[in-house]
DNA sequence: GTTAACGATTATGTCAACATAAATGTTCTC
DNA sequence: GAGAACATTTATGTTGACATAATCGTTAAC
């Protein structure tokens, strides 16, 4: 098991929900960009939403605002992040030094097994491309790093890739051009080309040409985070569906 | 101020003491190996320590483990995180991943400023390795490598190196050859050449000679964490100095 | 003498009530 | 009629007491 978020021993006695599992269904929910930036995070509703304790919901929103996910806001609540343009750029940056070297360690370490995985995911993506709906779409393109990152072997760095994957979908959320790209599986297939050809160098190169094209897609640099916050809330409540609307 | 941890709106009011600061001491305490890996950290202990309640401790060492810097047993407690061999091989490998960058990136962006700041630093961590406590050596040698970070003006990667570096200091705590290494600053002087010279490869370049270098010191592949835990219980109760005892 | 089981103690985990600060809606004044 | 001040309401933050699990020491049995 190479993804033990936070060490905390599971209680033999299952049934309850624990921080970690809300954590990461709110993570997905982000993910599927089913919780725009913005969005209030009210207690009270979330935990009749997973049936647990004030106690728990708090622990689980203070680990999500640890990872930049939620923002904390005293005596106002949790609210989903919105980042600036400036994080934007911060997040690319780092997923630009990172995933070309996790590219490059997956092809060398991964047995064959991994990439029928891969080969798999790829044909999910591209299923959920065209009939399926669109938050199974945005959610296996992003998992589809978070599978390299699984198959490069290091849980450090995998655990930072979930946190960028899931901040780039509030980014895309917030910057993304309507519609376009966010949804590209062309890339993905080139990279696992480089996996079956075991050319672990093209694979890095690959991903920094992917990463830069989806930064390249990107609107950074306009409007602030405030002015886009009111008009996705006017847009509906929990759909958030900013790219069909428009 | 680029290192807004957790954007909590601080409250006006001054004078309490919040969480950020907490976990900044125990990071800074870690960093510092004067909490060596194994340590319990006693919820009442660290109420009086602080002059806090108890929630807010609790709160501090959730934010703690999700850095991995300490583990949280449920029903047991919170000790000061032993990482096992694995997981320090997965460490230099993260560093070794972004630091070279964040090197290179830190001496595009420095202005006179930051580089008469570093020279300042690296007289100080000479100073330190001479006259005084072993503790504070310690500690500059790894603020030098925040410092990089924060030069190189990437909030991401800077929250990401605090973390990285806190668990360097426990993986050397645990697998490092006595009084050897670790407490290097020659390295750093010919990292700051590099950044005189405005030369960027070179930084990089030093810097992964520099990791790989601290990494070639340490002893990772024999004991495991388990045993390591009693031998260093055994030292004694607070100092930690597994270095010079030795 | 060693081991196993039991009980006491300590510390952690949880819950519920309370305090407090925001936000909203109302009313009064200008 | 518009704006500001006030009161009400809602939700968050905090505190304390309580429940529970684990550890340690003791005792009894083999």
């Amino acid at each position: 098991m190479p993804t033990a978020p936070y060490q905390v021993d599971e209680s033999p006695s299952g049934g309850e929900v624990a921080e970690e599992d809300i954590v990461e269904r709110i993570f997905e929910a982000v993910v599927e960009q089913r919780l725009p930036p913005g969005t209030k995070l009210s207690e009270s509703v979330l935990c009749e939403a997973f049936g647990v304790g004030r106690m728990r919901i708090r622990r689980s929103l203070l680990l999500l605002s640890s990872r930049e996910v939620v923002e904390l806001h005293a005596n106002r609540g949790a609210y989903v992040a919105s980042p600036t343009a400036k994080q934007a750029r911060e997040v690319f940056e780092a997923r630009l030094t990172l995933e070309p070297t996790i590219a490059r360690l997956a092809v060398e370490r991964a047995v064959d097994t991994d990439i029928a995985n891969l080969s798999k995911h790829l044909k999910m993506e591209h299923d959920a491309h065209h009939h399926d709906s669109r938050h199974e779409a945005i959610r296996l393109s992003g998992q589809f790093h978070i599978l390299l990152a699984q198959i490069a072997s290091n849980a450090v760095m995998l655990r930072m890739m979930k946190e960028l994957v899931t901040r780039t979908s509030l980014i895309i959320g917030i910057f993304g051009a309507p519609s376009v790209a966010n949804c590209r599986d062309d890339d993905h297939e080139l990279i696992l080309s480089a996996f079956k050809a075991r050319d672990s160098q093209a694979a890095a190169n690959l991903m920094t040409e992917h990463l830069r094209e989806i930064e390249g897609s990107l609107d950074l640099g306009n409007r602030n985070s405030g002015a886009v916050d009111l008009v996705n809330l006017f847009a509906k409540k929990q759909p958030s569906a900013a790219c069909e609307i428009l």
